[in-house]
DNA sequence: ACATGATGTGTACACTCGTACACATGACGA
DNA sequence: TCGTCATGTGTACGAGTGTACACATCATGT
C-alpha cells in the first residue's frame, strides 16, 4: 500500500539519530524498536533490515555519540597553542563543553554502564579515551595526561550529580593543582 | 497449598539484596519482579505486597547499596589520624575498595545512570557524596575535599573501563598533587 | 474449639517486546 | 514496454512484563 519512499539513502542514520535521541530521553531500557522507529518516522520492519539486532543499533548509536565527543574534545585541544591554552581549554571542556549538551551527560552515563557489564561496548569507551589521551598528549606529558583526564571525567560526573552547582573557580584550580610536577 | 513459611520478618530484607545482586548481574533493565522474586526465593506476589513498586524497590536496594559503599569510605577515613594516614586512605579507597568489591562498579553505574535522569533517584546520591565529603572533611580543608571527591569518582572510573591497568604509583601521585596547596 | 481478620500467595489480564517472514514495490536492463 | 529481482514493509507470533485481586492460610483472642 503505502510503501512510498523508495530509496532514502539517509533512513539509516536518521534511525541512529532517533536511537541516541530516544536514549536521551528514555535511557538504554525504553530505547526499543518500536520507539525508535516512530522518532525516526520509519516502519517497524526497517529496524530490522538496517541492524542486525538491538545489539548493532546501539553499537553504532554509541559509536557516533562517542565519536561527536571526541571531536569537540580534540578540537578544542587543537586549538590550543600555548601551555597556557592548553590549561584554558581543559577547564572550557569541563565548564563550557558538558553544560552546554546536558543530553551528552545522561548518555555518557548510558554507555559507561553499558561498557562496565559488557566487554563488547568497551571498544567504544576504549576508543573514545585513547582520542581524548592523544589530544592531551599533545601538551602534557604521559603521566600528567592520564590524570588529567580522570579528574575530567570525576569532575563532569559530580556536576551532574550535584544539586548546588560547582564553583568554577574550583575547577580551574583543580586543573592547576594536577599541572603542578613535584 | 504450599503457603508454608507464614512469618519471614527477613522478607523484605531478603528481595532487596536479591534485586541488588540481579541488577549486579544483569543491569537495571533485566531485574524484573519475578527474576529477583526467583533470586530471593519467594513468590511473585510477595513484590508487590512488599514494595508498590519496581520504583520503590529500586530505591530501598539502592539505598542499601549507597549506604554499604559509604559506611567503608567512612571506615578507612576514621581510622586515619595524621595527614599520612589520610593521605594513605585516600589512595586505598582507589586502590582496594573498589578493586575488591568489582560488582560495586557496576552497580554505581547503574545508580549513576538512574539519578542522572530521573531526580527522584538524585536524593540517594545525594546523601552517599555528602557522607563521603564529611569524612573528607575531617581531614582536608573545604577544596580539597571537593577536589579530591572527585578525583577518586573519575580514577575509579577509569579504572574499570581501562583494558590496561593504571599504575598504582599514578593514583598516590595523582592525590599527592591534590594536596598541594598554592 | 473456633471465628476472625491480618498476612501472604497464585493466577490471570492487558500490554510491550524482538524478530521472522511472506509479500508489495518500483528501478532498471532488455 | 515489460519482466525481474533487489529493496523495503506490514503483520503475526511467542515470550516476557507489571500489576491487580480473589483467595488461602494461620496466629490470635475469646
Amino acid at each position: 500500500m503505502n510503501a512510498a519512499r523508495r530509496t532514502d539513502p539517509q533512513r539509516r542514520d536518521r534511525i541512529i539519530d532517533a536511537c541516541l535521541s530516544v536514549i536521551a530521553e528514555q535511557g538504554v531500557a525504553g530505547a526499543s524498536h518500536r520507539r525508535i522507529a516512530l522518532e525516526a518516522d520509519v516502519p517497524l520492519g526497517s529496524m530490522t533490515y538496517h541492524f542486525a539486532g538491538m545489539d548493532e543499533l546501539l553499537q553504532a548509536a554509541f559509536n557516533r555519540f562517542a565519536d561527536t565527543v571526541a571531536d569537540r574534545f580534540e578540537a578544542r585541544m587543537s586549538a590550543a597553542t600555548t601551555p597556557h591554552e592548553a590549561r584554558r581549554a581543559v577547564v572550557d571542556i569541563i565548564l563550557k563543553d558538558v553544560f552546554t549538551h546536558p543530553e551528552d551527560l545522561v548518555l555518557s552515563h548510558e554507555i559507561y554502564t553499558l561498557a562496565a557489564r559488557r566487554p563488547e561496548f568497551r571498544t567504544i569507551t576504549d576508543r573514545w579515551m585513547t582520542r581524548s589521551r592523544i589530544a592531551l598528549r599533545r601538551h602534557f606529558d604521559a603521566d600528567t595526561t592520564m590524570l588529567l583526564d580522570a579528574l575530567i571525567e570525576g569532575l563532569t560526573i559530580h556536576r551532574a550529580l550535584t544539586v548546588g552547582p560547582v564553583d568554577d573557580a574550583l575547577v580551574a584550580e583543580a586543573v592547576d593543582r594536577m599541572l603542578r610536577r613535584d
